[in-house]
DNA sequence: TGTACATCAGTGAACGCGCGTTCACTGATGTAC
DNA sequence: TGTACATCAGTGAACGCGCGTTCACTGATGTAC
């Protein structure tokens, strides 16, 4: 640590290395988030975080009680981006926009997939956290928004249309994220991969009703 | 350990403290799946297995190489019980085969979390083990047979129809244990819940492809 | 503009803990004779 | 049927390690005057 690279302005300098950190809480987010996507969730560690963001173990304690705070801001984070791309898609008015809400729901798994790993597991989250549910509700908002431009369908049939459409996303996210899905793992192909299931889907959905 | 419980006859009672455990593998695998159940993945740790069956923590070691070994014999158990709940539809002759194989998938998934849990998580599987490979496979040939008993499509379409029925039923079976399907969490709901969904994902389907 | 001071983010040493792994051992089982 | 022996599942002590947590501290920042 040599006094040259103490501070050279107002702004500080984000690369060199400095007392204070600058944005350590964004930082550790974004080494989570990194872990979490390169060796899942069980082999994340506040210390392997700090150790990333360049820092002592103990500084972590600053911003986050524990691991747990973690993996909820890092879900909270997950629900907020998710509403920011779904609310893009329905200030637009466009006509399909379910459909383009349905593949904002699989590009968001796909370019931020340690999120998505952490958004819906109970067992990691902290449900206590205004943060956490604020965002949830939130985004969930804009599922539902979506799925009424395309139906005047009211309770309980409404509710039934929104699993059934989160149903479809949520499965197409997982098994692509788990590489179950004949498409390589980029977001460019998910548009794609829509065009290309949805006559499958229908002809599922058609079976499922015909045989019974 | 007081040698009056030691053995009284050929079938050693499963209930007293004996030197051999009996079927330690197989009480490993249980006390995962518990574990797992309870606490999520991350939560795993052979020593807590080895106090749960009884038995001293080096004991594990006989059985599994690591913890990688307990989840990727846990992850081929469960192909290997959905390969059997698939079958016993397949063997039936029924009509309506791929609806009821489908309901398989969710029962399996709702009856045995920590199973389903493992079993597509690429970071906690040694898919060099064959077994597992094995088990996947086998499993994964029902899912096509019950589709084609639906379907003369042939490739690429088949393979489209495959990946859609099974987007549907991991979502739906994904959704359900995160406690995100409005249904309570138990096997006898799973039949309902489709006869509930599928209408609407008829309508969603058709609406993504009126839409375009 | 300069100085004093409160605040607080980050340090680094220390701690106790549960973990996985190793190893010489022991108890039980099954098989050869 | 009885005895000797090989095999191996399970024991328990020992080890080193990374972890989370605590705590007195220090360096930087911002604000009051």
């Amino acid at each position: 640590m040599s006094s040259s690279d103490r501070h050279d302005g107002r702004v500080p300098p984000p690369t060199s290395t400095r007392y204070h950190h600058g944005d350590l809480r964004r930082a550790l987010l974004s080494a989570a988030a990194e872990e979490i996507a390169a060796n899942g969730v069980a082999a994340l560690s506040l210390r392997e975080l700090a150790r990333r963001a360049g820092v002592s173990h103990a500084a972590p304690a600053h911003h986050f009680k524990d691991k747990r705070g973690v993996f909820t801001a890092l879900a909270a984070e997950g629900f907020a981006l998710l509403h920011a791309m779904t609310t893009e898609v329905l200030v637009a008015e466009v006509d399909d926009a379910l459909v383009r809400a349905g593949e904002c729901y699989v590009e968001f798994a796909l370019e931020h997939p340690a999120h998505f790993a952490v958004m819906f597991d109970a067992a990691l989250l902290d449900y206590s956290d205004a943060d956490l549910t604020r965002e949830r509700d939130i985004a969930f908002d804009n599922l539902y928004q979506a799925v009424r431009r395309t139906t005047a369908a009211e309770e309980p049939e409404l509710t039934m249309q929104v699993v059934a459409a989160w149903t479809v996303v949520h499965g197409m996210a997982s098994l692509w994220l788990t590489g179950n899905l004949p498409y390589p793992r980029s977001r460019d192909q998910v548009s794609l991969a829509f065009r290309d299931l949805s006559p499958s889907l229908l002809r599922i959905a058609q079976a499922a009703l015909g045989d019974r």
